[in-house]
DNA sequence: GTCTATATTTGGATAGAC
DNA sequence: GTCTATCCAAATATAGAC
């Protein structure tokens, strides 16, 4: 409450969600934090006391910015499961890049970011299956949504690669893109929607 | 070349994986690998020099499952879309423990495993597409995959916590397991199938 | 092949100046 | 509110005994 809209302690959690998603756990370490939120360790330390409450703020941070996400999924068949598949695709929007530091979090052993994942998964579904009135229809888009938060988490991490020694051979198989492309989102949502009661 | 099988190395593999599926990357140290291998820390250097070649080693045991669990698909959609979703959500297969744990390495930022996840999912996808013909069908089927995998691993992690003053409040919408069950692995199975040109 | 030291480095956190 | 300096614990890796 001291700076306009505390932007010091934003600009933190954005670098530490930042070292997350493009260092990885491991390397997101106070020192590099700092170095990319622009402060020394002590500045740093002044807003967050510890590792665990940066960690903290950051889950924190996803669970408000999920409940508006799953308030924009709305009640009916084609929004719920349009905003949901088009959100996950989303992965440079301001909730995707918390999710997915918040999955790493996660998948490091953190208590609350897996509490947290798990909470935002099954209300995910709820509101999938009460939208679509199908559990299977429900359960997969979860599943696909989920694939593509999965497959966006792996493309980030890499350094777009292009093989020099092997690029264009004729005839192999294309390569496709991790995350599929807005033409490809709408197929996905298009077959969801065909499926219930078909 | 030592022990039978090298009994040891495969040991001191098997260890690490665990230490990373129930730990996180960040708990698998060298002294807990070695603990949980039943070893001290020299003997465990002794078979893996450093960190790095602890993580190349799964890296490539992946590989090598990785290989066999593609060819296990077979050629026909019934067959491939059966297989992968099956094995998707078989989590404590030798294949699935060491998936996940590649997995975590990945999201830590290690180069060898990002790529290998990522030429994993490239055949699964080529081998999806050659069998269904359907690059609608092949894309949902390998994102449904993919999100069993992205559970499997929330789910492993999670402690079972049952809250004990919330249970079984009715009237609240049901929890629904983190993993398909297997009917529901041949629900989503058929309904993918049932996509094929339809 | 496996163990017990031990050296080196790094990360998390405190104290206190400005 | 932000910085520098410093302490302490933990993690990787080495050396060499058994």
């Amino acid at each position: 409450m001291t700076s306009p809209r505390s932007s010091a302690r934003e600009r933190i959690l954005d670098a530490y969600q930042a070292c997350l998603n493009d260092l990885g756990e491991r390397a997101a370490t106070l020192d590099a934090v700092a170095a990319a939120a622009g402060v020394s360790k002590g500045g740093l330390i002044y807003h967050f006391a510890s590792k665990e409450a940066l960690a903290a703020g950051l889950v924190e941070r996803l669970e408000r910015l999920g409940r508006d996400d799953v308030e924009a999924m709305g009640s009916t068949a084609e929004s719920a499961v349009g905003h949901f598949i088009r959100s996950a695709a989303h992965a440079q929007s301001p909730f995707g890049l918390t999710a997915q530091a918040v999955q790493t979090l996660a998948r490091s052993g953190h208590v609350g970011a897996v509490r947290t994942m798990h909470a935002l998964e099954q209300e995910w579904y709820d509101v999938l299956l009460r939208a679509t009135g199908d559990r299977v229809v429900a359960r997969m888009a979860q599943l696909v949504g989920d694939g593509i938060y999965y497959n966006a988490a792996l493309a980030v991490t890499e350094p777009a690669t292009v093989d020099p020694d092997e690029t264009g051979e004729p005839g192999e198989a294309e390569a496709h893109p991790a995350l599929p492309s807005p033409a490809e989102q709408e197929d996905l949502v298009r077959a969801l929607l065909r499926m219930i009661d078909d």
